[in-house]
DNA sequence: TGTACATCAGTGAACGCGCGTTCACTGATGTAC
DNA sequence: TGTACATCAGTGAACGCGCGTTCACTGATGTAC
């Protein structure tokens, strides 16, 4: 019968979604070394070698993980920027920035497997590329609406940007960055590093000591990162 | 005699610093999570317990590692500053941002250690703080030496800095900053979290299939970091 | 509708591995008189 | 200078733990005729 088939085929999936769920519910309290199959199966009520009706090995499901965790980012940066008046692009750009810290704060684990540093023996599949630029391309939208709107003030007085970025930048072009010159894709490009590098200082606990106040904190240095993409409010 | 007693120390030192040395060439290879004490001693030639004369416990060593990271990567900060023109302000802070860069790409494992995610189940003790400002403190010394000699622009028509901000700007002043403006300071700041956004992204990965000519974008990206700062050629 | 067969989920034992840490011990090296 | 004693380095065995993965297996669920 097909539809019983599809009562197996239903459970199945379920199981696989529930089985990331508890890795992830582990994974957010031990961490990625601390991720174990194990763990996982004792948690379903399972034996430990069930799993593997369910996931290849260890690092199919931790793919699975940094895949979602991408998605997660990318819906929460979707989300806040819709929430924002289109035209309003510093805003947005603000906006954007504070939903991937907000994501990092509340999942700081998920954050580290996804942006930190690798897992050791670990080596990302080809599949997580598309996810790792969901979030990415909300704020390449925001950068390309405002030049389309003449919105953006275009870099003047800068460094020269390098001959060799021109490919690079055609492609970002391409993908998240319609019509933007050169010298704002390649500042835009910094940008995105520098709010990984804000989030990651705080989450990591570089500004223990240093900044007391880091929600303020960050709402400055992510406007400056606008700023320095082009978008002054 | 005291000849004696302390060549029992000396070698009792160089033990120490051999054990260390090791460890740091297994977490080159291996990574931090890696990193056995068992494993060390092996090497060493030794049984594993051995390694306990010398180390209260794997935190301990880690706590070394992390605290010689620090330590050389403000040290290599330091060389490239002190190679430049002291004059050349926006020289030397690409020199200093290239330092940190070339040391990352040289040891990435380390880098990964003491600016990637924290190592599950190890909470880093007070006297890693210090370390760990040794090569913020050349960059403080390149923007407070700018500000002195008048070769700094003083930010104008950013974000305005928050309010709370400014006992942390007066600290850093004190530390690092001698006599910086808050907007510099606050800027300074940013940009010293954006440097390590860029290395972290390059170092694990993020500018896979992005960014092809990574020498030559990040000098763009470093001098855009350092003209937010007010430092321009 | 009923029966023979195939597919699938989950079990339980096992393999082989490595880990940090403790502990009682043996020798060697240094110290005090 | 010689001897009794204390300190220290390093050993080897053990504790208790957890890991990923394989494999032959038992039942249950679905399928084809």
């Amino acid at each position: 019968m097909n539809a019983s088939q599809t009562a197996r085929e239903r459970a199945r999936a379920e199981l696989i979604r529930e089985i990331a769920e508890i890795a992830r519910r582990q994974l957010a309290t031990e961490g990625a070394a601390g991720l174990s199959l194990r763990a996982v199966a004792k948690e379903m009520g399972m034996v430990s070698s069930a799993i593997y009706r369910y996931y290849r090995s260890r690092d199919e499901l931790l793919t699975t993980l940094i895949i979602d965790g991408y998605n997660a980012i990318g819906a929460a940066v979707e989300k806040a920027d819709a929430a924002c008046p289109p035209d309003g692009y510093p805003a947005r750009w603000l906006a954007g920035c504070q939903a991937v810290r907000d994501w990092a704060l509340a999942h700081p684990h998920e954050y580290a497997l996804v942006y930190g540093s690798p897992v050791p023996g670990y080596r990302a599949p080809e599949r997580t590329i598309g996810p790792a630029a969901r979030a990415a391309a909300v704020f390449g939208k925001i950068v390309s609406d405002a030049h389309r709107d003449g919105a953006l003030a275009e870099p003047a007085g800068g460094p020269p940007v390098p001959e060799s970025f021109a490919p690079d930048a055609e492609r970002l072009r391409d993908a998240i960055l319609a019509g933007v010159p050169g010298a704002t894709v390649a500042r835009t490009l910094a940008a995105w590093a520098g709010l990984f590098g804000l989030v990651s200082f705080e989450l990591f606990g570089q500004f223990e000591n240093v900044v007391t106040d880091r929600d303020a904190f960050f709402a400055y240095a992510a406007s400056v990162l606008g700023r320095s993409v082009g978008l002054s409010a």
